[in-house]
DNA sequence: CGAGGGTTTGAAGTGCATCAAATAGTGTGG
DNA sequence: CCACACTATTTGATGCACTTCAAACCCTCG
């Protein structure tokens, strides 16, 4: 099984026996577009990796409203958090892009955390950063409206280590970063409208051209409390 | 020096050494309402809980909007996480009734963490707990509205041990409560009324008096993916 | 080429914010 | 213990942002 998935934080630090053990009990699979991998409040076995793909996670009301948690790119994990739940799924997780994840068993997780020092401290530091960039998220939906919410998620879409003009293309459908941004679909549609009258970016389908950064983040910035490149977060999340 | 306060999570499984050190480098106080503990950026060399009181985490854009990150009541700690943060303070912190609070050095706690597994296994699961905390935050945000959202923090407020009716009083300004909820104080007053025509409430001044709970969940939680008593949730968070 | 989902556009409604002002409540010094 | 000053809270009037419902448009893919 290929291993590179696991040069990512939190696992650097992982033991020899961890990595046997994946290579036993790992499993990698390719799900299409709408694989529901688990349902909220199921019983949780096992926590999964991104090797490619989209994943959103999210629960649902009783009425059929969904609420996203999250969408997360290739390179994150999920579903971890059940080790320290009872193992239910705080939420369900559905792929939204076609991919590559690979599902371990929680119990290797669990060993390892549990006499891996190391480990458990870097996944501290994963949480801290998670937790800081749900902070920012409230935050966000709190004081910017929609065409800053937009600029501020393009923004991080880009490569931060680069500088000048940019062409990103939206990972998921229009519809999905409207629900990641807390808004419905026709928002989306006009305040995007609103954010290229405002600052100048290109628009055609889902790719985007934002030839001038700074215009961008002066505009969604603005009703923020750090500025662009917001520290701590990670393109996409 | 009292260690009462430390009978919480995380520390049930901390060491005699860091119980030493604590004794020996904790320090308590008496703070007044208003009394900034530290300012969001700063250098952290300390984390702390509350004892008695409570204490509001919050951010400022540059033109002084706050939004308030979280509001704790006694017996949480918080500026831990700047452990895993270069020891820059990911928020403001202040105190909005007065209490006494401990500030300890995060160098003890730096040390215990790295060579106690179980506290960091203890502090993974705190994590964790409040990780799902702001994923509910988020959620109620997007689909709860301002009278419902009161509702939710009404119930929470209550001791979920008993049932029948509750008499609260709020544990510190309806200005803040607004602000918690992410509304203005206008509007929290206008859904406060419209709560208790809804749902039968009784209010006065700064008490509530929840006269029928089954109503007012039925009422707060139809909006939300969980039902009352939300699971994971505590008191006042 | 046609079906179906994703996206945009239009029109109307709603909830919350904002600005302004009245009222209630609280703490202080005399 | 009272009057004043100040703050917290409520109430009123208005505006705006976003939602909702409806329909058209567009794009992709079988």
């Amino acid at each position: 099984m290929d291993m590179s998935p696991f040069q990512i934080p939190p696992f650097q630090n992982a033991s020899d026996v961890f990595f046997k053990a994946l290579q036993e009990h790992a499993h990698s699979q390719k799900y299409k577009k709408g694989k529901i991998l688990f349902v909220h409040e199921d019983r949780a076995n096992f926590f999964y990796v991104i090797q490619t793909g989209w994943v959103k996670l999210f629960r649902e009301t009783i009425d059929g409203t969904q609420s996203i948690v999250d969408i997360l790119p290739a390179g994150h994990l999920f579903g971890e958090t059940a080790l320290f739940t009872q193992n239910l799924s705080p939420y369900s997780a559905e792929v939204i892009e076609p991919g590559i994840i690979i599902s371990i068993p929680l119990k290797i997780l669990k060993k390892e955390v549990e006499s891996n020092n190391k480990l458990a401290l870097d996944m501290l530091a994963s949480m801290t950063r998670y937790r800081h960039q749900q902070d920012r998220e409230i935050e966000h939906r709190t004081i910017q409206n929609a065409p800053q919410r937009i600029g501020c998620f393009l923004l991080r879409l880009t490569d931060q280590n680069k500088s000048g003009p940019a062409i990103i293309h939206l990972p998921y459908d229009k519809t999905l970063v409207a629900a990641r941004l807390g808004m419905q679909p026709e928002t989306f549609s006009r305040a995007l409208a609103k954010l290229k009258e405002k600052t100048g970016i290109r628009i055609k389908g889902a790719t985007v051209e934002l030839n001038n950064l700074d215009q961008l983040s002066q505009y969604s910035c603005a009703a923020c409390s750090s500025e662009f490149p917001c520290k701590d977060l990670q393109a996409a999340k």
